[in-house]
DNA sequence: AGACCGGTTGTTAACGTTCACAGTCGGGGC
DNA sequence: GCCCCGACTGTGAACGTTAACAACCGGTCT
């Protein structure tokens, strides 16, 4: 009952007839203002209840020139890292007061973090999160003329936008000391595309760890993060006798080098250790259940809001850089060498 | 140059004094009203571009009534599923020149679409993609006083929204008269939760296919979607001897499976063949590579922006019923039954 | 010649909110 | 008794756009 077809919204000038008191009194109410007289206050809130009445954002936004709305651009949100840190992003703006708009992009070119953006300009957002995993948009980013606060997700150091991102040299670390520590007197690694910094952080941490350990870094094999690129690398690595360790910048691509260990009649972990990144909820459920590098998306998402929402209600602020550390999660792809070398 | 620090933004009279004419032509030029002389337009575009001016879509909103702004309420966007589908739905949304706003529940309570609905309202969306598999959420839907258009993507049949979806009773179907037409006696199934309306579906088609060939149905299995519960599935399966044909109702949940078959020492196909269901990315690479059925997320989250698009430009529709075929992908995990039975 | 018409442009009024400011009322200090 | 102040409330004007309507121009129709 009340609202009936055909029948226009109520708006504040109704409500504030039905109260008996001016539009802006309603207006107070509904912003919380300290000084209304809790008997007019209760008096106005039942005629917003008997009206149904509900704020317009878009006139209110229009006269704050605040939209309270997000934007969010990102790269392939199919995949499970860009997905799940998308989706810390909006339950944190959510629970923040704020809506978000999703731009996902499907090509790296340079000019498509700017298209997104003027996109997102146009509509009238407070802030920005960019998911800009790539070398090429970190620097678009960086070199943007940045009218609106932006904080970047994996971007880079660049630029005057702040950054939130799993520390994936430690990762990497973490990976090849584990496997060194087994007693493997090198790590092989399959690597993800070298546009991607965290592609690059990984190869930096591995690098890092075999150094310290004195030993020679063989040459890396580049994938493209894909099931398939990995299980090319792992045919490769199955023909070279000498491999006993592997460390895969993905899960997905670890799961191709195991299906082409399996087909070549390769062991895991009898004859070679593999060692994933990401953690994916499947890992656990691969043949072998796969030793791995947890990230936490859902941690970086939240934090990324936070940063920007601190950035656009506590005034302006010195740009942060935030870093989360990435977890070992081991499990049964992954023993010490086989005996005979 | 031009726009500096500290200097308001450019608004439409800006553009008008630059061009010597009155906003509501820069207006019409804007918005491409054909009664505007060639050389005036060209008079206003070029002031545009001197002053950088963007129009403000907030105030056009306002006036206008339409927001060109499209909410899209998901569940667990984490999910390769409705990842990809909401994927698709923001590609053809923009093409369509619509902003997208996302709301991701995290449960399944039947307040939670509701609410979300709610807040998208408040934003002023012009139309509503619902991404609800869950009986429960459909027929919060279809109880709802629909105030805004309104898709549902495998919504079920129940009220006024109109709904794509995939035809998963078809997809079942597929699967078990593939494992049939092998040769195997029976069909043994693992579903998803029996509150998902593509969970029943499937056991539709499941069971439709047996009864035709005249063969007993099995008790179905149940589980979660998750690679544990697929796992827990398996373990059960295993210790079955008569068992030489599984229908699983996901990817994921079939690796749990393969891999509980695997540590039990049951060989697929050899011993027990495996069908899937959804055909994500990492099947192909499973141990072995997956016999499933596809689903077009992409195309479904196309199509849902077309019927919302329709219906919010074309006049008042009726509701649309949308149905995306499944496909068949054969792999390595289906053959004949084992001779011995 | 006068009415009329289509193309082009300008003027004024919305849209629904918040902001700035101006009141009103009652009480306390002097 | 007067002034001032704080609590409360109302009035008018923004915000930047589109919609509705009026006005003007030149030419065509009768």
């Amino acid at each position: 009952m009340g609202s009936r077809l055909g029948r226009r919204l109520p708006v504040m000038a109704d409500v504030a007839k039905e109260a008996g008191v001016s539009h802006q009194t309603v207006s107070r109410v509904l912003n919380d203002h300290p000084n209304v007289r809790s008997e007019t206050r209760a008096r106005v809130l039942q005629a917003i209840d008997k009206l149904g009445y509900r704020r317009n954002l878009v006139a209110r936004a229009l006269v704050t020139k605040r939209s309270r709305t997000l934007g969010v651009v990102s790269f392939d949100t199919t995949l499970y890292g860009p997905a799940s840190t998308v989706y810390g992003i909006e339950q944190a703006a959510r629970a923040a007061g704020y809506f978000i708009s999703i731009v996902s992009l499907k090509s790296i070119d340079p000019g498509g973090v700017r298209d997104a953006l003027d996109y997102l300009a146009d509509q009238g957002v407070d802030g920005v999160v960019v998911v800009a995993p790539q070398r090429s948009a970190a620097r678009a980013l960086a070199d943007l003329p940045l009218a609106i606060p932006t904080v970047a997700v994996e971007g880079g150091q660049a630029g005057e936008v702040s950054v939130v991102s799993v520390d994936q040299v430690a990762g990497g670390r973490l990976a090849t000391e584990h496997l060194l520590s087994l007693g493997h007197e090198t790590v092989w690694h399959v690597s993800g595309p070298s546009d991607w910094l965290e592609a690059e952080g990984r190869v930096a941490g591995w690098r890092a760890a075999l150094e310290q350990a004195g030993r020679e870094a063989p040459q890396p094999l580049a994938g493209d993060w894909s099931p398939r690129s990995g299980y090319e690398a792992g045919r490769s690595l199955a023909r070279m006798t000498d491999v006993t360790a592997v460390f895969v910048a993905n899960d997905q691509m670890a799961l191709g080098v195991l299906r082409a260990f399996t087909e070549q009649g390769v062991s895991v972990p009898g004859q070679v250790s593999v060692v994933g990144f990401d953690d994916i909820p499947e890992s656990a459920y691969f043949s072998p259940p796969l030793t791995t590098i947890r990230q936490d998306f859902d941690a970086v998402g939240r934090h990324s809001i936070e940063v920007l929402v601190r950035r656009l209600e506590g005034g302006l602020q010195e740009r942060e850089r935030l870093v989360v550390p990435p977890a070992f999660v081991r499990r049964a792809s992954t023993a010490q060498p086989p005996e005979g070398r």
